[in-house]
DNA sequence: AATATTAACGGACTAGGGTCCGCTTGTCAA
DNA sequence: TTGACAAGCGGACCCTAGTCCGTTAATATT
C-alpha cells in the first residue's frame, strides 16, 4: 500500500518493475511538501485546504491526492518528522537513565511528562491526522501511536519483570489507557473546556501511571 | 442557544415573547425525529445523510437544519434519551449499594463496568456526536460528558472524604482520565485494531481506577 | 533515435455538510 | 375578523473532501 520506504530503492536504479517513484513524481512530492509547509506556517494547519495546497504547488488535485491520499496523510508526514526526533531524544534519555540506575517507573514518568508537552506542541497536526481516520483498522493513526505504544508497553513489561508491577497487569491495555487522555479530542477538551494547564495534565497522568505500581 | 427544555413552556400558552416553538415547528421536529429514527434503524446511523432525513420527513434542508444545527446534534437527541435511562439506572443502583454499605470505590467499579457496555452499545451515535465537535468550548460533546464527569467526580470526592483516596488527588482530572479510554476514537481503536473484548477493557479500566486508592 | 509501456497528470465531477434568503404562514392584538 | 410581523419554510447555493478518466510524458527497450 505505502510508497514511503523507497529511499533505499531510489539508490538502486535499473529495476523496471520496482515500485519507486518516477523522477517527476518525486519532484512533485517535494514541491507539494514545501508548499504545504509554507501554507501551514502562514495560515495554520486547519485553515489550509487540499485545493489550496494543490494550487500553491501548481499541480492538479488529482496529482496531490495521488501522493497523499488525504489531508491527514499529508500532515502525518510532518508529524512523523517531529515524532522521529522526539523518539530519538527519548531513547537517548532512557538509555542514560538506565545507565544511571534510574528505575523504569521513573523513566515512564519522564516519558509521559515529555509526551504531554509533545502533544500540546503538535496538536494541530495530531487533529488532522486523527480526523483522517478511516473505517479500516490499518489507518494512519496507528502509525504514530505504534511507537508510543511499544515504548510504554516495553517500560511496563520491564517493570513487571523487575517486580515493580504486579505480574497480572494488562500492560497492553494499560499502555493504551495511559495514551488515551492524550488523544486529540480528549486533550483539547481538557485544555479548552476544563482549562487544565500542562503541569496539571502531566501530574495527573503520571499519578494515574503510578497507581499501577505495587501497593 | 438551546431550545431543548421547552416542554414545560409548551404548557404555558400566551407568552408572546417566549422562545417556545410554533405549533407547526414542533410538529416538524417530531416528524423529523421519527423519520430519522426509522432511517437510522434501517440503514445505520453512519449511512444516513441529512438530505435523506429532510427528504424522508418531507421538509427542506433549511428546515431540518433550523431544528438541529448538525447531524451530531440530531444524534445527540437520541443519545440523550439512552443516557437518561442509563443515568436513572445507575443512580438507583448506587443508592441501593450505598444503603447496603457497599464502598464508593466498589460503586465506581460497577459504574465504569456499566459505562464500558453502554459505550459499546451506542458507539455509532457517540461517533456522530463527537464528529460534530466544533472549535468552541461549549460543544454538545460536553453535554453527554457532563453528567458522567459529575458522577465520577462525585464518587472520587466521597472516596477522598472517606479517606479511601489520598487527599491530594486531582479528582477532576482523574474523572476525565478515566473517561478518556471510552472516547469514540480510543474505544474504536481498542475494539477494532487491538481487538480487545469488552471484559478486557472493563477489567483494565477498573484496575486503572483501583490504582488511585491508597496503597 | 524511435517506440511501447505505463505511471503521472490535472481538472471536471460527485457527494455531503452546512448556509442564505425570499416567500409563506401561524399567532397575537386590535 | 383582520392586519402586522416574527417564525418558519425550502431549496438553490457554497465549500471542501475525494474520485475518475482522458491526456501527457518519463523510462526502458530496440
Amino acid at each position: 500500500m505505502s510508497k514511503k520506504s523507497i529511499s533505499l530503492n531510489n539508490l538502486i536504479q535499473g529495476n523496471p518493475t520496482s515500485n519507486q517513484e518516477r523522477a517527476d513524481a518525486a519532484a512533485n512530492r517535494q514541491l507539494i511538501l514545501a508548499e504545504a509547509e509554507q501554507l501551514f506556517a502562514e495560515q495554520g494547519v486547519g485553515a489550509v485546504t487540499m485545493a489550496d495546497i494543490a494550487k500553491a504547488a501548481g499541480v492538479g488535485k488529482g496529482t496531490l491526492y495521488r501522493r497523499f491520499g488525504n489531508k491527514g496523510e499529508l500532515c502525518y508526514h510532518f508529524l512523523d518528522e517531529h515524532m522521529r526526533s522526539f523518539q530519538e531524544d527519548m531513547l537517548g534519555r532512557m538509555r542514560f537513565m538506565t545507565a544511571e540506575g534510574v528505575s523504569v517507573l521513573e523513566q515512564l514518568d519522564m516519558f509521559l511528562d515529555a509526551l504531554v508537552y509533545f502533544t500540546e506542541e503538535h496538536m494541530p497536526l495530531l487533529c488532522e491526522v486523527q480526523a483522517a481516520r478511516g473505517d479500516d483498522g490499518d489507518d494512519i493513526l496507528a502509525r504514530p501511536h505504534f511507537w508510543l505504544h511499544m515504548t510504554i508497553t516495553g517500560l511496563l513489561q520491564q517493570a513487571v519483570r523487575q517486580n515493580l508491577l504486579e505480574a497480572d497487569i494488562d500492560v497492553v491495555y494499560m499502555a493504551d489507557a495511559l495514551m488515551a487522555p492524550l488523544s486529540p479530542t480528549v486533550f483539547r477538551f481538557q485544555r479548552e473546556v476544563h482549562q487544565f494547564d500542562l503541569e496539571r495534565i502531566s501530574a495527573g497522568l503520571r499519578r494515574l501511571a503510578a497507581g499501577l505500581a505495587r501497593g
